[in-house]
DNA sequence: CGTCTTTGACCCGCGC
DNA sequence: GCGCGGGTCAAAGACG
């Protein structure tokens, strides 16, 4: 039961088999996990999970993001915006409707407009178009971003305060993160029957950058990777491989603390795909994107580069929306120091 | 030796 | 004000 737990271990490294990617900007402040569900075959492509609206400017802002979903970014980069959303700010994901709780199992596929093959549109939840449920993470951009030096020993800015980033991906893309992430902490999630691994960036001692995985309860093979803080440094072009890195092998997985589900489902059956370690070395080829990889998922760089810029703007909205694609490697600059240079490959990643 | 994983406990925010 | 749940810390063990 628990093994599969191995696999969110996984946060890292792995196959570059960038196939099903979901980003979605969510906020907590729902609770609509009650929803139907419907828990659809993910197309090999990364779906996206929110209604419409500009990309350009849902993917401004989680710089951080960017950088963490590059990875699951394919290089489709398809979008659709299906949902009559109404003039988006012109900041980046202020729209309610963008906001969904696909971890709460919001999911639901906008097939009116028929989004592109691969693209996974969702409309915008009823609930949460609640300004109330939406914008939980008013102002936390700011917050994070200089709340290092102000950040208590314990920095537990509440859900609705910290900027999260989520993507909804599959277990292979879970791995395609190029940060290094160490594993801090399993809590079983209320309503899920899989537990939620906690990691932060382990690159640098003092980055705030975390991460947390979950398995969709919806969809078991979805990951659903939530993104939180911003990374200190620059972007490690390889993963630094440290001395237990490579420990999942018979790892005592972290066995699922019993499930509250009380549908009593069974992590099972997804295990087999969980052989990845949080740890794992990048494979060359796998997506190394501090050196070339990622100019594989290219496509609107400047498109981005605007976003990025009205992103700053905003402040209401923490949330982030980013598009798969949206991703690219202008994560340098969304560095809380810039790294201008970083890009360079020498990001010191070792701790630089 | 250094780092990571695992696990229990603690702390705190949020809802009632 | 209380309880629940989530997020984080810290210690122990394990691996490269």
């Amino acid at each position: 039961m628990s093994e599969d737990w191995d696999l969110f271990a996984v946060v890292r490294s792995c196959s570059s088999s960038v196939s099903t990617a979901t980003i979605i900007d969510n906020s907590r402040g729902v609770d609509e996990r009650g929803a139907d569900r419907k828990k659809e075959d993910l197309p090999p492509l990364f779906q996206h999970i929110h209604g419409g609206g500009d990309i350009s400017r849902e993917s401004s802002s989680c710089n951080e993001l960017q950088d963490s979903c590059k990875p699951f970014l394919p290089v489709t980069t398809t979008w659709s915006s299906p949902l009559p959303l109404p003039p988006p700010p012109p900041v980046v994901s202020s729209s309610p409707n963008i906001l969904m709780k696909q971890e709460q199992g919001l999911i639901e596929s906008h097939q009116d407009q028929k989004p592109p093959l691969g693209v996974r549109v969702f409309p915008p939840p009823k609930t949460i178009s609640s300004s109330s449920s939406v914008f939980v993470f008013r102002g936390q951009r700011d917050n994070l971003l200089q709340q290092q030096p102000q950040t208590p020993l314990r920095s537990r800015k509440r859900k609705n305060q910290q900027k999260r980033t989520i993507c909804h991906v599959t277990q292979e893309n879970l791995s395609s993160d190029m940060w290094a992430w160490r594993k801090y902490g399993q809590k079983p999630i209320k309503g899920s029957p899989y537990p939620r691994n906690y990691y932060r960036c382990s690159s640098s001692k003092g980055c705030l950058a975390r991460k947390q995985v979950e398995r969709s309860n919806l969809d078991p093979n979805i990951f659903i990777v939530t993104y939180t803080g911003e990374h200190t440094h620059p972007r490690p072009t390889h993963r630094n491989s440290l001395a237990g890195s490579t420990r999942n092998k018979s790892q005592p997985v972290n066995p699922p603390p019993k499930p509250d589900h009380p549908s009593g489902q069974t992590v099972s059956g997804v295990k087999e795909e969980l052989h990845l370690s949080p740890t794992t070395p990048l494979k060359e080829n796998d997506d190394v994107q501090g050196t070339n990889g990622e100019e594989e998922v290219n496509m609107e760089d400047e498109e981005i580069d605007e976003v990025e810029e009205e992103e700053d703007d905003d402040d209401d909205v923490d949330d982030l929306l980013i598009p798969n694609f949206a991703v690219r490697d202008r994560d340098d600059l969304f560095f809380a120091g810039n790294f201008p240079s970083w890009s360079a490959g020498s990001a010191g990643d070792g701790g630089g």
